[in-house]
DNA sequence: TGAGTAAACTAACAATTGTTAGTTTAATAA
DNA sequence: TTATTAAACTAACAATTGTTAGTTTACTCA
């Protein structure tokens, strides 16, 4: 019963994901992904049920998964500090699994349609709490006190474009990624 | 002599830029852009060439701001850690002036044709000079030394993105702002 | 008044879009 | 063998795309 060999939807979802990856969810056509899968465009929806389908499959399967990651590490006692660390491991972890999901969940969100409330729903749920954090470490004395708006939008910027950035440094191992982000975003560049 | 009435032109530009950062440059239609100017879309045509100009305008006048504003940050007789204040500061300026130019920037260079090569050679050579000065840096013992990088990656994604976040802030000035992000991306954000 | 011009218009084009209908192929299970 | 089925195919559709040609409108300046 293990899903170990993938379906065919599923190898279509996975190779429009590059595809949307390099030109965007509009610029790319279904005769271009049919090509890229070797067959024609109307046996494409033999599988799938629309293009748009496609891109809610993509995007709301990678949302779901930052969610989950984020209730995990609210329930954890880990401080303020390691809460971030964990977040950091977090966005490593689903990006490196999935570069191509992550192009499209932060460039082509908008072009969802009925799952369009649902994303963004999930997407500000995940600031809150991501928010909530910084702000109990101010509280605590763990996290300056300076603009936490800030600091959330400059780490989680950062966070959600590792995908741009991932496969081009093959040389690097994840856990050695983690400790530099960890390094740069938390304690700063500075001697 | 002084241009100080935009041109039909460069309000098409403009509003065109507007559009471009909501949907992408693929799905916005000649006519969705016409509709936003009160007129038809044929009527565009005598002021613009084509679509195609219209994106290569919006990318390639804001690349070649950022060169420029390099040049002059590499010619300063400045630190590197008052070199990397004053890439700050010419983001927040730029992003500022031109928040839908960076959208396009940012997410639909890959739409260029004829310019593509060109606009990648200069954000190329603006990440080279980028790199140089945290290089610099780490060599004075300025900046520690912790893989370089990542550490452009992660400041500069942050600076590039800043087109997303500057609009929703008004409450904030600019100075502020960039005082703030200097902080955070430099000094850190840990007690 | 009349010429010139900037900027809009209508109408249409060829190409491309996502998608559907109906059919064929090839492999599997009875 | 025969029946079933997954997955490909051809052909076509209605809508939309960027763009062109030719025309009309309205304003400026001599």
């Amino acid at each position: 019963m293990s899903k170990k060999t993938e379906t065919r939807k599923e190898e279509i979802v996975r190779v429009a994901a590059k595809l949307f990856k390099d030109k965007g969810y509009s610029a790319v056509t279904m005769r271009d992904l049919a090509a890229a899968m070797g067959i024609k465009a109307a046996s494409l929806y033999n599988h799938i049920n629309s293009k748009q389908d496609i891109l809610d499959d993509i995007i709301i399967t990678l949302a779901e998964a930052f969610t989950e990651g984020m209730k995990q590490i609210q329930a954890s006692n880990d401080s303020c500090l390691g809460k971030l660390k964990q977040i950091i491991a977090l966005h490593v972890r689903l990006s490196s699994q999935n570069i191509y999901g992550m192009a499209s969940l932060n460039n082509d969100w908008m072009h969802l349609t009925e799952k369009c409330d649902y994303y963004k729903q999930l997407r500000s749920d995940y600031e809150d709490d991501f928010r909530h954090i910084l702000e109990e470490g101010i509280a605590s004395g763990e996290i300056i006190n300076e603009k936490p708006e800030v600091m959330m939008f400059s780490i989680l910027t950062t966070l959600r474009s590792l995908y741009i950035w991932i496969p081009k440094k093959e040389d690097i191992d994840l856990a050695e990624l983690t400790a530099a982000l960890h390094q740069i975003l938390i304690k700063g560049i500075n001697i």
